[in-house]
DNA sequence: AAAAAGTGAGTGAGCGTTCGTTCAATTTTC
DNA sequence: GAAAATTGAACGAACGCTCACTCACTTTTT
């Protein structure tokens, strides 16, 4: 796993390494705690219960739940991106390039559904300074599809496509990509990801291939 | 406004037309603190002060704090449901017609941003009963734009496509809506309301033209 | 033996909800 | 039509409980 961006969270701790394996712990369980009964349900007490800490020792390695919300958030999209930058450097040189990324990428969020709706349900408990920082890291994953796409079209596999649309195009695929995971009570009925992987990629594909207006 | 079903939240009050506009009241005020402060933060004494009402007073209308999101919710899906099958209603007949819907389904997303924001946010705080009332009512609206792009085909405006296509093509037109209002924070920059619906519905249109494959 | 890490009972603010009471308006009684 | 009885909406102090966080103390490490 990656260790994400861990400094801006206070620490009584010395020990850097302590700290890194515990918050570890810390956020594991809390992952499967806030899922299973949502930011505001899960106590304080029961995460330190979970992560095999007391109270007060949990408290020497943050200061406050929301910051354990955050390293939460933070860990979640550090393996996205860790997920979707993978697809992208394995990836074959060609115009079929976008959609094994869009593939992959739409199967990270399969894996982590719920991992992915806790987030869009539990970011705003955040204080401001955090919700900003957790925005910046889900850019950073629809860039990567911008990026993408703007390769494709350097290469002439697309027609020419204004800024606005390419970088609207990014933002779709990745809140295609959510959607799978909070529309899930409609669409286990009637897709399995497979099948939705292929419908939205066409989707995709044919609103970037004929630009007409 | 469209009173929403209200029936499923019990009162102890027998003026059944009191109990219809003191929920009004109830509701509004709710919105908007529910919005400003989030709905756990919100207390019932807020509440019942915002609506004008004594904490007992306010609960003899609800049983439950519980309640009041559920009833804000249904006056949300409502409001929305209502511009909606206005615009289909008035809108001409012809292969433009879809394309209206859209538009004015953006528009009600743009004008109650914080609305769809809340109930992406707090849906899930409702018990389950009540969450499935939730998303039968999404679901509602979503099913409009499905019946929309069926008679377009039916009418022969469009290319033969597969029901689930279609299906898939009015969830998204339904997502893409709530997109404009939860990817404020980074749309906001680089579009208005106008350039964002024209670019999606393009998406749109040429995605359910050019059926390729 | 000093420093670091771990412990968990204790604290108190904050919350949703209840319920005994009030009182204006309505209905019944005489 | 005055007096008595009934109704039910409004009230808000009080209750019981939860829960994030602290700190004096113990154990472990160096």
């Amino acid at each position: 796993m990656i260790t994400s961006d861990t400094k801006d969270v206070a620490t009584q701790i010395k020990n850097k390494e302590l700290v890194i394996e515990r918050r570890r712990q810390i956020v594991d369980a809390a992952v499967k705690l806030f899922i299973q009964h949502g930011y505001h349900k899960t106590t304080t007490r029961a995460l330190a219960k979970a992560t095999g800490l007391s109270i007060g020792s949990m408290y020497e390695y943050i200061s406050t739940k929301d910051d354990i919300l955050y390293l939460v958030c933070m860990a979640i999209h550090a393996e996205v991106e860790f997920a979707v930058k993978q697809a992208l450097a394995k990836s074959v040189e060609g115009p079929d390039a976008l959609a094994e990324v869009i593939r992959e990428y739409f199967l990270v969020c399969d894996r982590m559904s719920d991992h992915v709706l806790l987030m869009y349900q539990a970011t705003h408990f955040l204080p401001v300074k955090w919700q900003k920082k957790v925005l910046e890291a889900e850019l950073r994953i629809t860039n990567i599809f911008i990026k993408a796409i703007n390769e494709l079209k350097n290469r002439g596999a697309l027609p020419e496509l204004d800024e606005a649309t390419i970088n609207l195009m990014g933002h779709n695929i990745s809140v295609l990509g959510h959607t799978w995971t909070f529309r899930r009570w409609y669409y286990a009925k009637n897709f399995n990801v497979d099948q939705y992987i292929e419908q939205q990629t066409s989707f995709i594909m044919r609103s970037l291939a004929e630009k007409s207006s």
